[in-house]
RNA sequence: GCGGGGGUAGCCAAGCAUGGCCAAAGGCGAUAGACUCAAGAUCUAUUCCCAUAGGGGUCCGAGGGUUCAAAUCCCUUCCCCCGCACCA
């Protein structure tokens, strides 16, 4: 036997499968399609371990599935949609330091850097990079189908998709407010997000902007709780602040400067025309909105310019920060001289509005008590209470009878109608900002910009969502948790922006070319396209011939054929072909993909072949699978932190790495990838190498433990293609890599040696473990004269085989063997002899008495005193334990039952004298036999009394 | 905030839907032994506590409850984690 040398293995088969090109799968009326993809990778970095979780799982599925017999068509693409090349070029250009290291970490070559340092090298760069990646992992795409977003062909797929969404009046255009950077224009803000140097963690606030009526002019305050307009008691400014007067619309309004360049981005029109002081206004009143009352303008110093528009409206009933700020004013004296303000100050309290449970109707005054916050300065303790406060109102709070006709409304519904009352009436506005500072990598402040007239894919759409809600619902989807998740999803999924401007790699919007689609809506109806992709890459056709009438009619069959080939002047036969191969494939049976897609991509995946497609080509399920993750969090293409694949792959071998993914955890939960743990399955590979080569050197003939061999396989082998079926990967490669050695090493110790038996079991094991471990299996396969074991189908289940009484055998024999290994553990004996003493035939009576009338009870006793011949005593404590133990498990009472122990017994009595080193006499209870120890007393059914000295 | 998922023995991780073969699979680690006497190798056994005869005790985040019987069902409570739209 050869050692097991996985390098040289997975290049030799990876060599062989590409010459005779086995990844090629062709439609075929014949046989049932099964179409699988996994989630495209967007180009953003180097492939690292964690994306190869995703596309291991895939490639089980897809090669087990040809191993049941389905035509499989997996396909597979990449995704440079968006502005990640771009920056990447950018940075490569610049010399960046990082960059540069990163990429020749992974194996870039200085000559290949000079390549990188625009978009379209990036693309072709790392698309090969990610093909050459899924070909070393064993993955077997069918690469006749790669395609790619940029690609011309693409576009015009996607242009289509679009027409046909505007055709259904599912786009729209609105106002949209989304980060932009002053410089570079729109950037996304997320942690992950490498054009940031600051800021990834910031969050979208949405404020109302009240305008109170101060002369001619409007101060302005933003608030995220336009609700307690009705409580507001003052303003606050800060008397050294230099505000600005900014015209918008004709009016005049006062916010902080910061506030104002803000603003520049939000509306149109917006001018900075003077200035004033903090100071001007202290003392003044303005007329608040909503509540039409003048209310005072007072200093302070705890607001922020940066924050909102500088200016704070007082609520002090539900601020603690108002609260705390207005009681200190009162005991600052010095200040309300200077002033001049005692006199309105003293009269300011604050105005009950909100009644929340456990805070009572006065919330801020309550809780700044409670937590004994005594100054302004207790910053933290603050925010605290703001949360605690706001959080109990939302959620619980009623409006008090001060609030007009909003009075007794739960506060969460308050909320909205008074803004969108105080927007009607043009008492306020709206407002956006980031919640800390956000700097693009240019150096650049991020700010909220508005975008007037943003497209936007309408999924809010009533009919869609409920079409869509309904197919959710008889998809497959694992896990079960999403399945049930994903309706709701499409149910709150609103409209989604789908195109923006400026310079992005992705497809022209079909109906205004300034803008790009964007990256979540070109991949949505993508598996579709795979299909045409081949035959674009087989030149049956050029992109400028995919027309509408094209697409309508391989998609939809719409048009005559014929009409449409002069159209397009693409052949009718290849149009044939086309319009075939799609039907063949379609629907898709799996989509796969991680986590992160649950509440993006899956959603619009399935919306989108709802609103194009017809129903019998709706998605059929969906995939989920978690990530694999490394000390300090989820690896990150772009952040490092992974180790180059090739590493790994070369100190592990690849088909240890498949066996990790597939065993280490359930497809369903997050795994830390561990490197030791990653060695053990190297080692289990080696024994399945040895294993493998053990069952075909046997030699020998038939034995009594071929029955239970043979029986026990096809249970597991059974329940390894039903794991396999409901996509538990993990329980399925237990099965195959574990259970079934575990029988096998059972059957050889117990000294089987069927060669006929275990060339047949030998050849089924190895092509159970091919959709994991493809190379070992090949491998492996030579010594059956396989040319592929993964062209090979796995044999059916033999139900036949499968007998509870050729397993209750062994399964005796090892509980005797536990006794015996129990005993010997806490007795001091020596253990040269064994004497198995089996049950007397009368406890077998009582046994099966008891089974078949159980429910009589102690009331058997009578019957059965009468029919054996035992004392009573011995009997009724017999019964006893009898009806204890059926009670239990009844099925162990059965098995025990119609085991022939003394044969048993008496035929591997050299098996357990092998395994004790010991002597082994085998009586029969009832007789009178050498009992030292009185012991034979205890057999019972399936229990023998054992006596060891 | 909205939505979702968890807490099981030293660690990882099954089980929980359909309560009873559950002291609780499997793996890792650890211990002992075998073999080699080099190995992250391989094999065998042990690994909650007690026990010189196959037994007993305690246990599945915490606290209650239902039941003849609960890791599994119900209630309360504490703690962790994850996704959330121009990031793919």
């Amino acid at each position: 036997m050869e050692e097991y040398e996985p390098r040289t293995i997975e290049s030799k088969w990876q060599r062989r499968w590409e010459e005779a090109k086995l990844y090629r799968t062709e439609a075929d009326e014949d046989s049932e399609s099964f179409y699988i993809i996994f989630a495209y990778p967007g180009i953003s970095g180097f492939l690292h371990l964690g994306h190869m979780r995703c596309y291991s799982y895939t490639d089980f599925i897809a090669r087990y599935k040809k191993m049941r017999g389905y035509n499989v068509l997996f396909p597979a693409g990449a995704h440079p949609t968006g502005n990640q090349v771009i920056s990447l070029a950018k940075r490569v250009r610049e010399d960046d330091p990082d960059i540069i290291a990163y990429l020749k970490a992974n194996g870039a070559t200085d000559e290949d850097i000079l390549f990188l340092d625009n978009p379209d090298g990036i693309i072709e760069y790392f698309s090969r990079s990610y093909i050459k990646e899924w070909k070393n992992f064993g993955i077997q795409i069918n690469w006749d189908h790669f395609t790619y977003t940029s690609r011309e062909d693409y576009s015009k797929f996607i242009q289509w998709q679009f027409r046909k969404l505007k055709e259904k009046d599912l786009l729209t255009q609105k106002p949209y407010y989304a980060p932009v950077c002053k410089n570079c224009g729109p950037v996304a803000v997320d942690p992950s997000e490498t054009d940031l140097s600051k800021g990834g963690n910031a969050e979208i606030q949405e404020y109302t902007l009240l305008k109170f009526k101060f002369g001619n002019r409007y101060i302005t305050a933003a608030t995220l709780r336009p609700e307690t307009v009705y409580g507001q008691t003052n303003l606050w400014v800060s008397p050294e602040e230099d505000y600005a007067v900014v015209e918008v619309a004709g009016e005049e309004w006062i916010m902080s400067e910061a506030a104002a360049q803000k603003l520049l981005y939000q509306m149109d029109d917006v001018e900075v025309t003077d200035h004033i002081k903090g100071e001007e206004m202290i003392g003044e009143k303005a007329t608040a909105p909503m509540i039409h009352r003048d209310i005072p303008i007072l200093p302070a110093d705890f607001t922020d310019p940066d924050v909102g528009s500088g200016i704070v409206t007082s609520v002090p009933s539900d601020a603690p920060y108002d609260w705390i700020a207005l009681k200190e004013l009162k005991d600052n004296h010095g200040l309300l001289e200077k002033y001049g303000l005692e006199d309105i100050v003293k009269d300011v309290e604050p105005i009950e509005i909100i009644e929340s449970e456990g805070f009572g109707t006065n919330p801020a005054e309550s809780i700044i008590k409670e937590m004994g916050i005594t100054s302004q300065n207790e910053v933290e303790k603050l925010e605290e209470a703001t949360q605690k406060i706001y959080r109990a109102g939302f959620h619980k709070g009623k409006m008090l009878d001060i609030s007009g006709e909003y009075t007794g409304m739960p506060v969460q519904e308050a909320k909205d109608n008074i803004k969108d009352d105080m927007l009607d009436s043009g008492e306020a506005d709206m407002f956006y900002d980031l919640s800390e500072e956000v700097i693009c990598r240019c150096g650049t402040d991020v700010v909220m910009g508005k975008i007037p007239d943003q497209w936007f894919i309408r999924y809010s759409d009533e009919e869609l969502t409920e079409k869509s809600k309904a197919h959710a619902k008889k998809m497959n989807i694992k896990p079960e948790t999403y399945a049930n998740t994903l309706p709701d999803t499409l149910e709150w999924f609103q409209d989604r922006s789908c195109a923006r401007l400026g310079n992005w790699i992705g497809t022209r919007f079909p109906m205004d070319k300034r803008w790009i689609i964007e990256a979540i809506a070109d991949s949505t109806l993508y598996p579709a396209y795979y299909i045409i992709a081949k035959h674009y890459n087989d030149d049956k056709f050029q992109a400028d011939q995919m027309t509408v009438e094209f697409f309508d009619f391989v998609y939809l069959g719409k048009g005559e054929i014929s009409q449409v080939s002069e159209s397009t002047g693409i052949d009718i036969e290849v149009l044939e072909k086309v319009r075939n191969d799609f039907l063949y494939w379609y629907p898709l049976d799996i989509n796969l993909g991680g986590k992160e897609h649950m509440t993006v991509h899956f959603p619009v995946f399935l919306m989108n072949h709802v609103s194009i497609l017809k129903e019998e080509h709706w998605p059929r399920g969906i995939l989920v699978n978690w990530y694999l993750t490394m000390t300090g969090g989820k690896i990150s293409k772009s952040k490092g932190g992974a180790e180059p694949i090739p590493d790994v792959a070369d100190r592990f071998g690849i088909d240890t790495l498949r066996l990790y993914y597939a065993h280490s955890a359930s497809p369903f939960v997050d795994k830390e990838w561990d490197e030791k743990e990653a060695f053990t399955y190297r080692k289990r590979l080696g024994f399945m190498w040895r294993l493998i080569n053990r069952i075909k050197s046997a030699d020998g003939g038939g034995s009594s433990v071929d029955d239970f061999l043979e029986s026990r396989f096809n249970r597991l082998l059974e329940k390894a293609f039903s794991f396999m079926d409901d996509h538990e990967i993990r329980k399925a490669a237990n099965v195959v890599f574990y259970d079934i050695p575990a029988e096998l090493e059972w059957y050889f110790k117990r000294g089987g040696e069927n060669s006929a038996l275990l060339d047949r079991l030998g050849e089924t094991l190895i092509k159970l473990t091919a959709p994991f471990t493809p190379h070992m299996a090949d491998e492996l396969g030579e010594m059956w004269d396989i040319e592929y074991v993964t062209e090979e189908q796995i044999p059916e289940v033999r139900q036949e085989a499968i007998s509870d009484a050729a397993e209750g055998r062994e399964e005796y024999l090892r509980s005797v063997l536990d006794d015996i290994r129990n005993i010997l553990s806490i007795a001091d004996v020596e253990g040269d002899t064994i004497h198995i003493y089996v049950t007397p035939s009368w406890k077998k009576e009582v046994l099966k008495k008891a089974l078949t009338e159980t429910e009589k009870g102690m009331g058997l006793m009578a019957v059965l005193s009468k029919e054996l011949d035992v004392p009573p005593k011995k009997l009724s404590g017999f019964l006893r334990s009898v009806l204890e133990d059926i009670k239990k498990n009844r099925a162990a009472a059965v098995s025990a039952m119609a085991l022939d122990e003394m044969k048993i017994l008496q035929e591997d009595k050299s098996f357990i004298e092998r395994e004790f080193e010991a002597e082994v006499n085998v009586h029969l209870a009832s007789e009178d036999v050498y009992d030292p120890a009185n012991r034979k007393d205890k057999a019972a059914p399936g229990k023998p009394a054992i006596y060891i000295e």
